[in-house]
DNA sequence: GCTAAAGCCTGTAGCCGCTACAGGCTCAAG
DNA sequence: CTTGAGCCTGTAGCGGCTACAGGCTTTAGC
């Protein structure tokens, strides 16, 4: 593999997709490593920077924490056995807070549109949904 | 009415299942008015008070942000011509954000489901869930 | 009357995951 | 030689709380 040429923070994040004050947040919580720095103290990126935030990318359109986020990464980098297994199980346990996040928002969804229903139908008396908030 | 008899923030927190720091918060961005205060700066609530932190957090279970809360509160209070349409358009746009929020989680958990079905059936290769996060 | 415990007070800082400045430096083009 | 784009650091803000620290007040028991 060639040594990959070295690119600037505003073109690992277009790259990336990735907004260039998110990059540096990533860093100083040290997400991403540190770059090493050009004469002029700008940072240089390489191709496998660029995979590693796309990495961490996907991860986040995926819902994962920072911290999933970070064990993914590391669970990525060493081919350990059960590394896989690990990983399952961290997926497992997000796709069930998500399964639960659905629910909560699903039962919301159902008071909403029943209250805006009502609200709809009335004519006469005073604000269903009001009434609903103010009473137990 | 009887003049409802004072409480004091604790008994107001017992009573609304709200957090005593949450009511001080709340107080503190204005969303309820800073109550009479005791010989000994102990802050005196009454039943209006129950009542309307009771309204705010059954719209915050709802989901409506603070801001939304206030609009709300502020709806319920005048009882105007047309007030309730203006709830009911909140509403229904909150509404509508809660629908998109759903159909997102969806989406996730689709992509969630499989990549966690594949990974439990690879027996031979590297984990298909990093594999997944690690390609375009 | 005295002491201990429970409850209240203010003010400030932290959580997550960014985002948005201000105020300065560097670098390339015209 | 100047202009502009791009980069730098450091700090503060968002929403919606939550968690202190370090004090004061009130109540109960002895």
């Amino acid at each position: 593999m060639a040594r990959s040429p070295g690119i600037q923070i505003g073109e690992l994040s277009k790259r990336t997709g990735c907004n260039i004050e998110t990059i540096r947040y990533y860093e100083r919580i040290s997400l991403l490593p540190a770059p090493p720095r050009s004469a002029g103290r700008y940072r240089i990126y390489d191709n496998a920077d660029v995979r590693r935030l796309a990495f961490i990318r996907r991860a986040r359109e995926l819902g994962f924490t920072l911290d999933q986020v970070r064990a993914l990464l590391a669970l990525s980098e060493n081919d350990r056995q059960g590394a896989c297994t690990e990983v399952r199980e961290l997926a497992a346990r997000h796709l069930g807070e998500v399964r639960a996040k659905i629910a909560d928002l699903r039962a919301l969804e159902r008071v909403l549109a029943d209250a805006v229903k009502r609200c709809a139908a009335a004519e006469l008396s005073a604000c269903p949904i009001i009434d609903a908030l103010s009473a137990a």
